[in-house]
RNA sequence: CGGGACGUAGCGCAGUCCGGUAGCGCACCUGAAUGGGGUUCAGGGGGUCGCGGGUUCGAAUCCCGCCGUCCCGACCA
């Protein structure tokens, strides 16, 4: 940071200004154990609505919470053999408790499949006791080597669902209506646009059939994997014998699916919206949607518009027009800070709309509306001014998606693309590249190690080209499918 | 774990080459004025100079060892 005022900018050096933003907006902080982190008031109050809002779209689907612990007996995680050879590595394992060598050593769970299948096969006798729905919120572990404040930390927050089901057609099913879920989630909350469809082999989970993923654009044009649901098969339950007998007596293997979205999403939701001037927050996920500052000159004015500022606030807190979800207001009424500097504290930290509020405003029965998003201005008078604000928040709200869509739609790229073409763009601008591809992973692997892009999903229909590519960008074979390339956080 | 850089106040840095007992900006505290886009003045608090050892009358500075952090590569929600 050349001046100790401004942030460092997008087009200067994009990793410095994602740090910045997160770090000043006090989203985060660095902890005393490298590669994890701590998440402060701002950034879980954004975390907590995420929870609030995915949480009622998970009881709304029929899924039911619970918890299952932390530590998982390291026989669990060896009996399913592609999940164990796919989180070895980053797996934290207790040795010791209690003062002494464990008999059995225990790893923090990477993820819960082991445990909760486990579980789950306990409890399943029949057809009746099926289907399970299932979700937790918790914390996991995972031993990244490279780490970034909420992209990729030692330690992260998330909700992982699964569920077990008497037929694979509805396993599938589920694993389809979750991703679906979360699409919904992160359009409409976010308001980040993300492609829907689903992972190539050597991307997809360790131990499942398949992966569907969320991929979304960052404003770097580096793509970012949102939310992912898994089809698992019969895997896990034939590993932990999770079995049921069917309305005709066999007994069979239940099939699960497991699907998942974490904290990740808050640096999605940083660099899908911010700008050089620090964070711009969706005003549904935002914590605090208004802030209202007071402007006086002597202490008289103060009292006064401190007082005005107060009949502001309750006058949009108790406005029902949005049912019980009221208006989140706050006023900063400090003293011995000019409005000015106030003004650029509260973009820092993304609040979606500013209202000042001075002795003009009070003779013209009106306020003073600032916008985070494109920092428009105008004046909203008084009467009916919850009414004014709510839609003046919704209209922030979508608009912020289209132009993140816009965005995104501008550095994708479609058509008859050469490799050599390929290579410059993502050599230089970067972006979704849709090109055909023959299947094959000699392939997938090639372009990973030459341009470091990678297939970031195979998209579902709704996003395939209307003319998509008959041939394999790199072998000119005949494409198997139409994929979608990109390099990745 | 390999390649490179760096560790001095909460943050960003100067001082290290050429040893003499620590400084600047921001932030913080107090007071006054200021107040519609980053306010000014005055006063003030805060540092085992990453750790350990050595050389020296004397070490942030020279020597040896260690530790840590960041960036670049191999792994990844």
């Amino acid at each position: 940071m050349a001046d100790d005022k401004k942030l460092t900018t997008r087009a200067e050096d994009f990793s410095a200004w994602y740090n910045e933003v997160v770090l000043r907006a006090e989203l985060a902080d660095y902890s005393p154990v490298k590669g994890s982190m701590v998440i402060r008031p701002n950034g879980y109050g954004i975390w907590e609505r995420m929870q609030r809002a995915l949480d009622d779209k998970f009881k709304a689907t029929g899924h039911v919470n619970a918890y299952f612990p932390l530590l998982i007996p390291e026989s669990f995680m060896k009996k399913e053999a592609q999940h164990v050879e796919g989180f070895a590595p980053e797996c934290a394992v207790v040795t010791h408790g209690g003062g002494k060598e464990l008999e059995e050593r225990l790893y923090i769970r990477p993820t819960s499949e082991t445990i909760i299948y486990h579980m789950f096969a306990k409890w399943v006798q029949s057809y009746r006791d099926l289907p399970i729905l299932m979700n937790q919120w918790a914390n996991i572990v995972r031993w990244e080597m490279r780490t970034r404040l909420f992209l990729r930390t030692l330690e992260f927050l998330w909700q992982e669902g699964h569920t077990a089901h008497a037929t694979h057609e509805e396993g599938e099913a589920e694993a389809r209506k979750m991703l679906g879920v979360y699409r919904d989630f992160m359009e409409g909350w976010i308001a980040m646009p993300v492609i829907t469809g689903y992972k190539s082999e050597s991307e997809k989970f360790a131990g499942g059939l398949r992966t569907y993923a969320c991929e979304a654009l960052m404003q770097d044009n580096k793509a970012l994997q949102a939310g992912t649901s898994h089809d698992l098969g019969q895997n896990f339950s034939k590993a932990f014998d999770l079995k049921f007998q069917s309305e005709s007596g066999e007994v069979e293997y239940a099939w699960n699916t497991s699907w998942g979205v974490s904290t990740r999403m808050v640096g999605g939701l940083v660099m899908t919206h911010g700008d050089d001037n620090g964070l711009v927050t969706p005003p549904k996920l935002a914590p605090i949607e208004i802030v209202i500052v007071p402007i006086w000159k002597t202490d008289e004015e103060r009292s006064k518009l401190v007082e005005a500022a107060n009949k502001l606030k309750d006058e949009l807190t108790s406005w029902s027009g949005r049912g019980e979800d009221r208006l989140r207001v706050h006023i900063d009424a400090r003293e011995g800070m000019k409005p000015g500097a106030k003004y650029y504290e509260w973009e820092l930290r993304g609040i979606p709309l500013r209202l000042e509020l001075g002795p003009k405003d009070l003779e013209k029965q009106s306020v003073f509306s600032a916008r985070r998003d494109t920092r428009a201005k105008a004046a909203i008078p008084m009467a009916g001014v919850a009414a004014s604000v709510a839609q003046l928040l919704g209209t922030i709200q979508s608009d912020l998606f289209t132009a993140a869509k816009a965005r995104r739609d501008a550095a994708t790229h479609r058509g008859d693309i050469s490799y050599a073409r390929f290579k410059e763009i993502m050599d230089g601008p970067g972006g979704f590249v849709y090109a055909g591809w023959n299947g094959d992973p000699a392939v997938e692997a090639q372009v990973k190690e030459e341009t470091k892009a990678t297939i970031r999903v195979i998209p579902d229909a709704e996003f395939r080209s209307p003319d998509a590519p008959m041939t394999c960008m790199v072998t000119g074979q005949p494409a198997k499918h139409e994929v979608v390339w990109a390099k990745a956080y």
